[in-house]
DNA sequence: ATCAGGATTATGTATGCACATATTAATTGC
DNA sequence: GCAATTAATATGTGCATACATAATCCTGAT
């Protein structure tokens, strides 16, 4: 007969809701039922519609049942890729250069990104990414020396910035922020474009639990898109 | 004593695994061990395994176990948002004004995005989202009348094109890409913003199984960012 | 009519157990 | 020594059961 995977339950409660057997909004049947039609237990009926509630596509609440969701939410698991493997999956050589190094620059939105006084140090960094020796993307970022002392003292002729912080600081959590911006004089020499030329532009700022470590401002050199799939 | 839901399980060995009590790419102990050393069963840990296994922590495979991944990889839920829903959510009032709409415009870009032919009929439609009567973003579509007829004779002035093809189509998948491009003469008119200024832009063709339902491109009025959390 | 509070109910979770499955390690046969 | 087979092992999964928890419904008092 057929399986009682919880795998299978799931595609089987999906496909009934494709084919709009339960539809946008209304309530489907607990789960109680389902495994006395089924044929399985209750257990596995509950790991399966736990697996679509996860995806978006019921929602459940104890005591209102499982419903199917009036709108569906249309998520995607985007992986903020790391620019060497940007430069590298296309074929390319990637390389990248260390332009700006130093603890003088205070700026007062990274410190405001960060939540942090004018007393926590802060090395400050900006770094031309290159694809086949082609400027790719520039990176201005900020590290909290405090959280990571180290880095004061890190090689980055090797590794990049970012690459170095994930090594160090692996596990930590952050904001993302994607935008348009118009590119300065200063930056738009960096990646040879026309000043005022649309940047595609990504803020990111990482944590460890109430710290934050670093702040950084990408801009990609147009042409340049982010596609994932939902 | 300590609770041993799977949900606690899970936080204790997230806590030892950024504690560094197991470093990258090792190899955790095994559920059993788990199970005894917390006092729980191996199904507890079997679930608060899995669960960081989704999230990206660790890697597990049969026979060879659970391991931390060696290099952490950010990715984010990142959920693309129905323009009514971000306008409102920042207290404004939604509207939306349906500029053109015809079958006339017979956009070359947007047939191969769709990876239609010339013979399909396409309905193009440009719209102008508002935010408090203040544009928000312009849209412009193409939907495919042979996979949707019935949007051809739809009524837009209540639902917009994207909230009805999600309640007449909801279960598709979809590309999505996300740019910064310079605004148009056109666009910028009906945002009223400077020619050229650096757009937002989010690229979405939709798919039901092999056909495609719609492409549209979204350029948002600046300053507009696109936040979410990894 | 309205509100408080308890009964009801659907999902959430923990557990012990059995068996499935994938993969490595060991062993056997040549 | 090498390949094929077999054993060992860690995770994957299904099930029956029991209890927890949250939300709703209903009842009854005011």
């Amino acid at each position: 007969m057929t399986a009682t995977t919880h795998h299978a339950i799931r595609e089987r409660i999906r496909a009934r809701i494709k084919a709009g057997e339960y539809p946008l909004g209304t309530r489907i049947p607990g789960e109680a039922e389902f495994a006395a039609s089924f044929g399985c237990s209750r257990t596995t009926v509950n790991r399966a519609l736990r697996a679509l509630a996860d995806e978006g596509i019921v929602e459940r609440r104890r005591k209102g049942g499982t419903r199917v969701r009036p709108l569906p939410v249309p998520q995607a698991q985007l992986t903020i890729p790391l620019v060497r493997e940007q430069v590298e999956a296309t074929g390319r050589r990637y390389s990248h250069r260390v332009v700006v190094r130093g603890t003088a620059s205070t700026d007062a939105a990274a410190r405001r990104r960060m939540r942090l006084g004018d007393d926590v140090p802060l090395m400050h960094l900006e770094t031309l990414h290159l694809a086949d020796e082609q400027p790719f993307a520039f990176e201005r970022r900020w590290v909290n020396l405090w959280a990571v002392p180290a880095f004061a003292s890190a090689d980055l002729s090797v590794l990049s910035a970012n690459e170095w912080l994930v090594r160090e600081v692996p596990f930590s959590s952050g904001e993302v922020s994607l935008s348009a911006a118009a590119a300065s004089e200063q930056v738009a020499a960096v990646l040879r474009v026309e000043p005022g030329a649309a940047l595609f532009t990504l803020d990111r700022t990482t944590w460890l639990d109430e710290a934050a470590i670093t702040t950084m401002t990408l801009s990609y050199r147009p042409p340049y898109t982010l596609d994932f799939a939902i």
